[in-house]
This record gives structure tokens, C-alpha cells and sequence, in this order.
DNA sequence: CCCCCCCC
């Protein structure tokens, strides 16, 4: 049975706030409780935050969890009374509560049982007992629920003596920070910087930046609006540490944020800034490492930090923009990693055009975007960091292991199966059902979306399935009868004979549900086995046989790689399917995908 | 008060 550090529950829920972060660190407690406190917006996306119960087997308080250290949680390595030695905490007075949380921690055992009968500490008159500390936590996480804002008197807190104090005001860690509490200093590093972006919209101009700042707590977004990017913006340098105080606390848009914080700082008229030339308590960098092979649990547009080593670097290209029609460099990357996966990693703009490393370096990503096209792809945003041979435990270890084994692996693609990583490509690893397909409403925004099905037709719709198209190499367009011959507005030019093509719209259904896909050429030439001039001519000839034929055709299943794109037409607006790709089935090539997944490192 | 992050 462990030997807890009795007493230091009590001292922790009296000591004044200087003195907590000294006695912290080294005690041994064990976990009475660990608990995910409610979400603080409807954003699927917010940080889980999980508050737990310490015990010393005397007395018991409560704490939060460093979001950092959720991990421990969603892995399992820590659980109800598993007992921990405290490895570093941070403790800061809201209003009149104190909160504790727990920065770092190890184990040291588990599957214990509860050592003692702990209880809560006798409260004290000028610290509050933990009772209240319920109220504390959720007033962090849910500010919307909380109704003392600007009542209770807040306690100040004491004026630090160690080396970080300053100016007799307390450095409060980010993980802290709250909008009921504004006498605060952080210490945090600039981690990144945004460019200076102008805006312009119904609402208004302007212009802005962004910091991301960094403690050993956490991480928080901060933006600075207009006069305050002319007084700030050459201030703050990438990497440099600074004392900040006085800027607003805001709740974060999840939508919009990539970092674990459901606040961010409005960096204000009035907010101070003074650089810190003491840095050694701040790290450089923090990262939440995924797989590669886990990206497919991700959703498009979520956020990630990933690291592997470069095994393409791609040719400068560049791309127009859609929206504003600018021509934007890129450069596409593959990345790959220990998981045995492969990813395509696309840098823009003066990125793409000055990556120049040759030699296949480790390079670690923050905050760069997941995309889904055909399979999975990653993206630097602006808030992205890339750090090229980072000197950090993970890149020696990869850069190791690729040394060695990795540079003979093959690497499984997250971009298609057999059929190549081409656009619209069937891919195996990404089949939807089409209930699925109806569900997620894919192609309801204004982007076609692509998916990989496999369906069978059970219906064609035989009244006219081909045109009379132009027989001008890639023109395709319908030509009209002069009855002397087939014109073609476009080439402006007269044909003796049409040829025709398919336009065909079918109902297709797998066990889940049915759609109706619309087909051109290929698909008809893939179900028909046929020309449409050869079908058309059946048709004319002989009813009975086109009937045949149609008949024929329901009944068979298909691999299909469909676009789901909304469309107006006679003012109803609806989704269609288009079907960009469609395989018969190949039952050699569907078995060698089976064998691919049983040796693949998911199915270990 | 932005919140765009692009293309196949």
C-alpha cells in the first residue's frame, strides 16, 4: 500500500497562493474522482476538462486537470484511486475561491483501494473550504451559468517574492485565466504571429493580428484590433516571452480556434506588455502528437499537430482561388510516420515557395487542418507552426526509426486504394453508405463532395437514357436535327450523323437506403457494355430487345465513386449525385484490399 | 470587431 504525503491536502486548501507553488511538488495522493466537467459551449470540438478529488488519506480537496493531461484520462492511465506523486501544480484565487490545478503528475500506482477515510479540511476564514471549489470550477468552464460577476470582492493575490514576481503583482497561469478576474499577469511565449490581415465588411474595416501565448499551463489565443496593431504588433516577437497584463477575457468561438482554451484575450488599448528575459520556465513548444494512421478519426477541419518525416517534397506549384480569383503558391509534402502511414501535407504561399530542405528531414506540425479529399490530407492555416528538425524527444526517435527500418517500409496511403489518388478516385477506405450519404447531408453546402460507394442498380430510366451529341472530339454537345443533317451550335458546323451518348439517371440501393445517380457516357458504356449509338440503335429497331437490355442491367452492383453537389433547377433545390467513377466489381481486387487491411498496423 | 486559409 502507497504511503501518501498526509497534510498536504490541508495545506493546499490554506496556505496562501506564493506559497503553494513551492510546498507542491513531490506529494504523494491518491485520485478519489475524476470527472469531465460539462461543456462549456454546444461546440463538439471543446477541450474536455475533467476535475478530480485528491486525497492525502486525511483530507481530500478538489482540483482541475491541465487539459495537457487529459490524455492520461482517455488512455487510462489514470482512474479512480490511482495514486500519483504531484509533479509540478499551480493554484490561483478566483473571486474568493481558489483553484487548484494539477500541471504534472506520474503514477505510481494502480488498482489500489481508497487509503483512509479522508475528509474534507476544516475550513478556515480566510481560505474557503473546498465545498465551494465545486461553484470555482464550473464558473471556469461555464462562465454562463455563473451570477457573481463583479459582486464578490475578489481576493488579491499576494505578491509573489520568488524570481518570476513582478512588480508585486502574481504570475497567474493561462490554464487560470477567467473573465471574473482581471488583476492578472500572465508570463507566456509568443509562440506564433500572425500577419497583420485587414478586413472589410457589412459591419465595418479594419485590421488585426494575432499571438498565440504559451505557459507550462496552457495556451490562449490573443487579438489585437486596430490602433492596438500599430502599438503591439512589432512588440511581440515569435518565441520571446512576455509579462501581459490587462487585456480582456473572452470566451473563445471553438469554431475558430484550434488551441485547447475556451477563452481568448482581447489585447486592448490599455493592455501591458513588457518582454521577459527569464525564460527558462516556459517551454518552446507544445504539441499533441496524432498518428498518422488516426487521422481518419479526425473530422475535416478539425485541427491537429502532427510529426513524421518528409519523404516528398513536391514541386512549387500554385492554384486560383475560387473566391477571390488570386493566385496562391503551394507546394504539397508527404509525410510519414512510426504508424506506417502516409499523408499529404500542403504549404501555401511564401512557405510553399521557400521550402528548400532536400535531405528528408523530421519536421513537426501545430494546428495544421484536416481535409478529407479522397481519403485524408493535412494544411498549413495561418495559425499553423511548422518546425523543421525540432529538438525534441519524438523527432529523435522518428529520425531513428526512419534511419533504420523506415526508409524500407511501404507506407499506407490515406489518399485512395488501388485506383490511385486521382480525384473522384474510388477509395475503398472512405465507402459511405447511402443512408450514411443522405445523413451527413453531403453536398448540401456550396462544395461538391465526393464519396465512394458500392450500390445496385435496381432501376434505369429507359424513356431516354442517350442524346445525339456532337461527334467533335470533346465537344459533347447536343447537335439538332435540320433533317439535311446534325448541327452543332457550338462548332459551328453540320453533321451527316449524330453520335450519341449517355445521360442516364438511376436508381441505385444498398442495404441501407437508395439514391438516384446520374451517369454520363462511362457509366452507360460500364452498365451496357455498349456504345450509346449501338443502344440507340437497338432501340429503334427492336423495343423488345432495348427492353431486354434494360432488364438486364438492374440487378448488378457497382463500385461507384459519386459528387454530391446541390442544384437549383425550376427553382427547387435539391442535392444530386454524380457519378465520376464506375468499376464493376473485381472480387481479386476486393480480396487483396481484405488481406491489405488484415496486415495493416490497425488490424494488429 | 476576425474567423479567409484557397486547388485538384
Amino acid at each position: 500500500m502507497s504511503q501518501l504525503s498526509a497534510g498536504i491536502c490541508r495545506r493546499l486548501n490554506e496556505a496562501p497562493q506564493e506559497e503553494i507553488d513551492q510546498l507542491a511538488s513531490g506529494h504523494t495522493v491518491q485520485l478519489l474522482s475524476i470527472k469531465k466537467v460539462a461543456p462549456t459551449t454546444t461546440s463538439t470540438t471543446a477541450t474536455d476538462r475533467f476535475r478530480i478529488i485528491i486525497s492525502d488519506g486525511v483530507h481530500f480537496v478538489q482540483a482541475m486537470l491541465a487539459t495537457q493531461l487529459n490524455d492520461l484520462v482517455a488512455n487510462g492511465d489514470i482512474n479512480k484511486n490511482t495514486v500519483v506523486i504531484i509533479d509540478k501544480l499551480a493554484c490561483n484565487f478566483v473571486q474568493d475561491k481558489r483553484l487548484i490545478i494539477i500541471l504534472d503528475l506520474h503514477v505510481v500506482s494502480r488498482n489500489e483501494e481508497k487509503i483512509g477515510t479522508p475528509t474534507a479540511p476544516p475550513s478556515t476564514q480566510d481560505a474557503p473550504a473546498p465545498a465551494v471549489l465545486e461553484a470555482t470550477s464550473s464558473s471556469v468552464t461555464s462562465p454562463a451559468t455563473s451570477s457573481s460577476t463583479g459582486q464578490a470582492k475578489p481576493i488579491q493575490p499576494q505578491p509573489r517574492t520568488g524570481p518570476s514576481g513582478r512588480g508585486g503583482r502574481s504570475v497567474y497561469p493561462i490554464e487560470g485565466l477567467s473573465p471574473y478576474q482581471n488583476n492578472w499577469t500572465i508570463k507566456a511565449r509568443v509562440t506564433q504571429k500572425s500577419d497583420i490581415r485587414t478586413w472589410s465588411n457589412q459591419r465595418g474595416e479594419g485590421k488585426l493580428f494575432n499571438v498565440t501565448l504559451m505557459d507550462e499551463s496552457g495556451e490562449i489565443r490573443g487579438t489585437g484590433f486596430n490602433a492596438v496593431v500599430d502599438e503591439l504588433y512589432e512588440k511581440f516577437e515569435e518565441g520571446k516571452v512576455y509579462y501581459i497584463s490587462k487585456a480582456r477575457v473572452n470566451l473563445a468561438k471553438k469554431k475558430f480556434s484550434n488551441l485547447q482554451n475556451d477563452y481568448e484575450l482581447s489585447l486592448e488599448k490599455n493592455t501591458e506588455v513588457e518582454e521577459c528575459l527569464e525564460t527558462t520556465s516556459v517551454p518552446m513548444m507544445k504539441y499533441n502528437f496524432v498518428e498518422l494512421s488516426s487521422l481518419e478519426k479526425l473530422e475535416r477541419d478539425n485541427t491537429c499537430d502532427v510529426i513524421g518525416v518528409i519523404k516528398e517534397v513536391g514541386p512549387l506549384g500554385e492554384i486560383t482561388s475560387k473566391a477571390t480569383n488570386r493566385t496562391i503558391p503551394k507546394r504539397d509534402l508527404t509525410i510519414v510516420d512510426m504508424s506506417q502511414y502516409s499523408v499529404r501535407l500542403t504549404l501555401w504561399g511564401k512557405q510553399a515557395e521557400q521550402f528548400a530542405a532536400d535531405d528528408l528531414p523530421v519536421v513537426a506540425f501545430k494546428g495544421v487542418k484536416v481535409g478529407d479529399f479522397g481519403g485524408r490530407t493535412l494544411s498549413m492555416v495561418s495559425s499553423s507552426i511548422m518546425t523543421i528538425s525540432p529538438d525534441i524527444e519524438e523527432a529523435h526517435l522518428l529520425r531513428g526509426w526512419y534511419d533504420g527500418i523506415g526508409t524500407e517500409k511501404n507506407f499506407q496511403s490515406h489518399t485512395s486504394g488501388s485506383s490511385g489518388a486521382s480525384f473522384g478516385g474510388f477509395n475503398r477506405n472512405e465507402m459511405r453508405h447511402l443512408s450514411d450519404v443522405k445523413e451527413s447531408q453531403l453536398g448540401m453546402s456550396d462544395k461538391a463532395e465526393f464519396f465512394s460507394t458500392r450500390a445496385t442498380i435496381m432501376h434505369i430510366k429507359s424513356e431516354n437514357i442517350s442524346y445525339p451529341a456532337c461527334p467533335t472530339q470533346g465537344c459533347n454537345k447536343k447537335v439538332v436535327d435540320l433533317g439535311s443533317g446534325w448541327k452543332c451550335e457550338k462548332c459551328d458546323k453540320t453533321f451527316e450523323r449524330p453520335e450519341y451518348r449517355y445521360i442516364m439517371s438511376m436508381a441505385v440501393a444498398d442495404w441501407s437506403g437508395q439514391a438516384w445517380l446520374q451517369g454520363f457516357n462511362e457509366a452507360g458504356l460500364a452498365v451496357f457494355g455498349k456504345t450509346a449509338d449501338e443502344v440507340h440503335e437497338i432501340k429503334e429497331r427492336n423495343e423488345a430487345e432495348y427492353n431486354a437490355l434494360m432488364a438486364q442491367a438492374s440487378g448488378v452492383t457497382f463500385n461507384f465513386s459519386c459528387r454530391a453537389k446541390q442544384d437549383t433547377y425550376n427553382d427547387q433545390t435539391r442535392v444530386r449525385y454524380g457519378i465520376s467513377r464506375i468499376t464493376s466489381l473485381d472480387y481479386h481486387e476486393e480480396a487483396k484490399h481484405f488481406v491489405n487491411l488484415l496486415k495493416s498496423p490497425w488490424a494488429q
